[in-house]
Formats: structure tokens, sequence, C-alpha cells
DNA sequence: AATGAATGAGACTTCATTCAT
DNA sequence: AATGAATGAAGTCTCATTCAT
């Protein structure tokens, strides 16, 4: 019954609302990069965190409410770091190029530090629920559109040709950029321990000359 | 199939074994395409088969075997389909883009007949269990060889550089096609009930030449 | 987790579905009007029905669904007694009374019968969830229109002054016999294990000499 | 009150012990009567009241003394009212109703000022837990016994028939009188917040004259 | 081959209560 | 006197799986 004398177990000590959520952040987010939403478990996150299981609904509504604040979290965080990689001051191509080199290189590293939030985002939020799935996809149609802006500029100062199917481009320039860095990060078993082979900068550089010139066109 | 009402009293007619595990895997493709893993239930895949609870173990050791033997079943399929594909006996760089293009019709125009395993194999899958997941990440590395081999072949056959990096370029392509067709099949939402706005051809020759010229030499 | 090998404990017989559902509604009955909505569980209601926890959710949706099906089932039970009762051929006052006597005489009867479910629907239904709530003042609003029909075809045929109050008297004395089934059934405790020491006829008979003359003029 | 928007920063004023008791108890009284025990957490209720939680438990050793507190200061009041009523002077029956009328008035005035005391202690209280529940009959057996012994008194004075039934009487009286105040004060609905369309006085004379004469003696 | 009632582990969530500060 | 983070028991509900018929 509720309202009967308990004794306490541990005594845990007291943290900054502020500090125990971000490790409340933290855990989930290891345990949903590994585990995915369904598998990864409220009793799981509390045990590796040290706390009780109350004291998660303290710090979120729901379980739901948890992954989908960890999303958000990163996706701001990704954007930023992209957003501030675009200056689209380039007025050749060999700039323009540098410059998705450095764009992507951005990119690259970010996700190298955020190796758990990449594999949420762009792997297992799609096995989520419908809105933990849905704000995954957002991010991922942020960059889409994102490299669809660049693309349009570049047009703009006849970086490419007038008839390039922009829209196209940009989904499949997006799709092999991300996808990239899943297999580049993770490995071919998209595993959350894996160790890339190759540096953020090689995968930067080669993913901006496919991008640009293809298999062969790529010297 | 779905939706459909069944009474309690409806005598289901006695079917061959082999016909009742297709309607089975069929309905279940179905729902582990459309809800993901985790959110397919047992209960309502014999729901819309239209049996009771006990007849899914009759051919199904459990949920995860059933899961896996619908994956193994449709990376079989695929895997047949872009095999025949693959021909090598072009000799210039001409029948070679034609030939690819002519695969990847191949590869899309399955996929367009076959979305709900696609969404299983490259996007739901990776939300399951380990054991699927693994699964699901076999096929696609399976079509990574298979692209390997195919770039190799190009390679003795000095239509590519010989300092091309082989695994890379495989690997972008690979992700790049995959991925490629999921946008286009499920659009940005990656939903089953998407209708491609493209056709399998003009997918097929935008992504090949894609992967051969990359945005800038893509004439 | 779940998908792995259980053993089962107990045997228990298979039962018609019909005939478990009756099972559990007059167990969860029971326990509704011992210790209300809030402080009956499921878990205590398969407890003494026998059965597990899973089979609770095999009749009903959820718990409040059991409440609700069991205050509407009695409901409807109840009403279709009372409604037998009211026949309105008397002419004379006399009659009339004579007729009403009879009318609560059933109700009552019915009373004693099912005093889990008055008990659930006078008194416990109250403290629980809106719902509920609303389905248990829905019997007491039943009654009260009832009253009031009476009371207004008493009224056409001269049995009672033309200038009487109708709605406020059949409030009093709705009120009147809800509450004083109450004390009765249930003693000064609203205890479900009281037994009372009046019978139904007297009661009945004090009721009604009580609303038609009240305390003066009960002769 | 409830509802004003205090932040946590917000120095709040210390108050006198008694102050803050009477302050809780006034909170916890408006949720008790809304939601009933149950429902009523004390978390809410220190919400309300703008103090910690730890705070609630340096005036009340649990909810449910709190709850005690709270019915057993009212049921004090209330039968103060009553009993400052009783006073038994009158030798002729007209008398006896006028004051009993002025009793039922000094009673449902009360109510109308104490009304979530009143839901409390006629409705809500039977659904909370054992304690709360007898707490509250305790107040309805207190109306009874004060009603049986004004009968008594008044049948000492042959304003009633040597022969008249006094305990069932005051039984169908009291419970009329309470469960027509509810009636009159929440509505069909039971609801905290209907407004009475009928005003105390007449809803006192009402229910006098129909416990006196009834339905057919009412003149 | 087929049924479907029954199982029970385990998931999410709430909330009265404690205690170090 | 006051705080509020932390606790953990207990509740509701889900669903893969079993087994007697």
């Amino acid at each position: 019954m509720q309202g009967e004398c308990r004794t306490k177990m541990t005594s845990q000590r007291k943290m900054e609302t502020a500090e125990r959520k971000q490790q409340l952040t933290e855990v989930a987010l290891g345990q949903l990069a590994l585990n995915g939403y369904h598998k990864t478990t409220v009793s799981d996150v509390v045990k590796e965190a040290g706390v009780s299981q109350g004291t998660f609904y303290l710090y979120f509504r729901s379980k739901e409410e948890a992954a989908l604040h960890i999303i958000e979290e990163g996706k701001t965080e990704l954007l930023k770091v992209l957003e501030q990689g675009y200056r689209n001051e380039e007025t050749t191509v060999e700039e323009m190029i540098e410059s998705t080199i450095r764009l992507f290189y951005d990119f690259f590293s970010f996700a190298m530090e955020h190796r758990n939030l990449m594999i949420l985002l762009f792997i297992k939020g799609y096995g989520a629920d419908t809105p933990i799935h849905k704000a995954a996809l957002e991010t991922f149609n942020a960059l889409e559109r994102a490299s669809q802006r660049n693309l349009e500029r570049s047009r703009e100062l006849h970086l490419l040709p007038q008839d390039t199917d922009i829209p196209m481009q940009a989904s499949l320039i997006t799709n092999m950029v991300t996808s990239t860095i899943s297999s580049w990060l993770f490995g071919p078993g998209l595993d959350v321990n894996h160790t890339p082979g190759i540096s953020a900068e090689k995968m930067a550089r080669s993913a901006a000359m496919f991008g640009f010139y293809g298999i062969i066109g790529n010297k």
C-alpha cells in the first residue's frame, strides 16, 4: 500500500536539477543508440544512472518525451554546426568544392563527437514510435533543404549548369552523405562500438569529390 | 485484406501448409513495413490473417523467427534480381554506364513492386532487435559487395582509373542508391503509402549519372 | 525479456467466454462495493477470481471499462424492475398509495438482492473517476425522472393538488428513497456486511407513507 | 487561488504556524471536494498553496491525517450550527414546524457557505479510504441523532402521535434533508460548480413541509 | 491443422513520504 | 520553518507464448 513506512536504501547525493537532467539525457542517449527506442527501458536507464525509477519522471514527463528532448536538442546542435558552415562567398568551382569539403568535414567531425546522437537520428530513430521517427526525419529533411539552398546559390553564381535538377541532386547528395556517415562511423554492422578506419578529413574529401565529379570525373 | 470482417464462426478453409505460411508471411510483412518490428504484434497479424493465435506458432517458432524468415526470403529474391543484372560484357564507358542504368532500373523496379520488403530492409529493420537488424544489414552489405565486384571488373577493363579507391566508391555508391530508393519510394516522411512522383527509369538514370559524373560532370 | 520460455504454474480450467466474464464481473462488483473504485485493484480481482493478470484484459479493455460495464448492466436491470412497477391504472388516492408501496417494495427487494450493486450505484460510485461517477448518477437521475412522470400522471388524475411542485417533490422523494435504502441495507456505517433489521415490506410501506403523508399526516 | 503563477524564486512570506495550516487546510478541502480523496494529490495541494512538498508534512503527519483533520473541523462547525438551532421551546405544531424551518434554513445556509465541506461530507467522502469514510458518516449519524432527539421531544410534548416510530422517521427525515442538500447545491450532476436555482429559504420550507405533511398533506 | 483461453514477466507511470540542506 | 530532490512500492496494461481441446 502506498502510505506505509519505507526505509531508504541508498542515500543518493542530491544534484542540481540541470546536472541530473543532463546525466539522464546522456545515459538515455547511450542506450537509445545502442538498443533503439523500444528496447531501451526506463528501468535500465535509471539503473545505469544510479537513481530510482521515480527520479526519471522528475525530469521527463514520459519515456517518449525524454527521447524527443534528446533528438530535439541534438537536431538543434547539428543544424547550428551546419548553418555556420554555409557561407556562399565562393565564386569559382574550386572555392565551392573547398567550401563543401569544409562543410562536410564539420559535419563528419560533429558526427564523430556525437556518435550516439547520429545513430539515433539516422538509424535507430526509424524504428521508434511515430513522434520520434518524425523528429529524426525532420533532421534529415533539414539537411536536405540546406543542401538545396546551397545548390541553388551555386547555380545562381553559374558554378553549376542552369538546367541542374536541384531537388533531385540535393536528395542524392544528402542521402549519400548521411548514409555514408553511418557506414563510416559504425561500419558494415552499424555497430555503435565500431572504430572508423578513415579520418574525417579523408571521408569529407571523398564524399565531396564523389558528389561533384562522381566516380569517373573524380580526378 | 486488412480490415475484412471475419466472424468466429466462419469456417476457415483448410489451406495447404505452404499456402498458409505464405499468407502469414505476407500479412506480417505488411505490418512490419507499416509499424516496425516492435509495434507489430502477433495478435494483429493473426487477426488480419483471419486465423487464431495458436496457428501462428504452427508455422513459426517465434515472432522473431517469422521476421527473420521474411527478411531472408526477401534478401534472396532481391539478390537474384541484382545478380542477373551483372553481366560485365561491356568494353566502353558508355556501355558500362548503360549497363549500370539497366541494373539500377531493375533494382528500382523490384523495389517498387516490393515496397514493404524495401521499407523493412532499409528502414524499419534498423529499429528491430539485433538479429533482425543484422539480417537487414546483410542485405545491404551484399549489395555493397556486388557493387565492389562490379567496380573492380571495370577497373580491370580500364574503364576506371587504376588508382580508384574501390571500397570507398562502392560504399558511396551503394549508400547513395539504397537511401535514394527510400526517399524516392517513401518520400520525405518515409511513409509506406507515399506515391513516387518520378518514374523508375528517370530515377535509375539520375542515380547512375550522379554516381558516374557527380553534380558537375553530369552532362 | 518477453519472448523467453516460461512454464505455466497452475493449469486453470478453460471456461466459456461468457462464464468467465460473468465471474470476473461478480468478483469485481464485490470488491468495488467493498473498497470503492480506487482501492479495487485489478490485481486483487484476478487473485480472488483465481486467474492471471492478463486474463482480466481478455474480457475488459481496462479497469474503467469493467466498472462501467458493471454499472451499466446494473442500471439496466434496476430500471427494468422499476418500469414494470409503474402501471398507473389507479384512480383513487388509496390505490395510488398501494401501487407506490408495491413499487417501493420491488425496489427494496431488488436492492436487497443486489446489495453490491446498490452500494456501488448510490455510495461508492461517487468517489470514482468522472465516467463512473457519471454512470452512477445517471441511474439516480433515471429514478428521479421516473418518479416525476408518476407524479405528473397522478396530478392529471386529480390524485394530487394541481399546484403541486412536481420536480421538487420528485427530487425530495427520490432522495428520500435512495438514501433510505442505503441506511436500511448498510446501516449507519454504510457497511456492506450489515444486516437490515427491518423487512423490505415494512421499509417500503414506511417510506411510501412518509412520502405521502409526512411525519404528521401519517395515520 | 488555483492557477496563480508562482516562481520558485518568490520568497514565500513566513507564516504563523496556525495560519499556514489553515491555508493548507483550505486548499486541500477545495481539491478534495473537486476531485475526491484519491485524485487529490499532496503534490497538487502544495502546488496550489505555493509551498514545497516537505512543508505539507510539517503540518500533517500524512495525507490521511489532513483529510481527517478537515472533516473533523467541518463536523464540529456544522454540529455547532445545528445545535444552536434546537431549542425545543415550541408547544404547538405550528411552532414546531416554524422552528424546524428555521433549523433547516440554518443548515441550508451553512451548506451554501461551505459547499466544499458539504460535498466532502456527503458525497466525495464516501469514495475515500475507510477512516475518512467513517469520519464523514459520523457527521451524518450525528445529524440523525439530533433529529431523533428532536422528534422525541416533540412526542413528549404531544406534538406527534405517541406511536410514531421515531428512529425510522428520524432516518427518513435526515436522509431526505442531506441528500436534498446535495441535489440542491450541486445539481443532478453533483457538480461543485453548480449554482442552485432555488433560495435556501424556499428549499428549507419545502423540505420541512414535505417532512411533516408529505406530498399529499402539504397544503 | 487449428483453436483461443490462459499465462505471467515486465513495461510505463504515479505519488505518498523522507531527509539532507 | 522550509525546501525539493530522491525514493520505491504499487498500480495499470501489453503481448509473446503455451496447451488442452
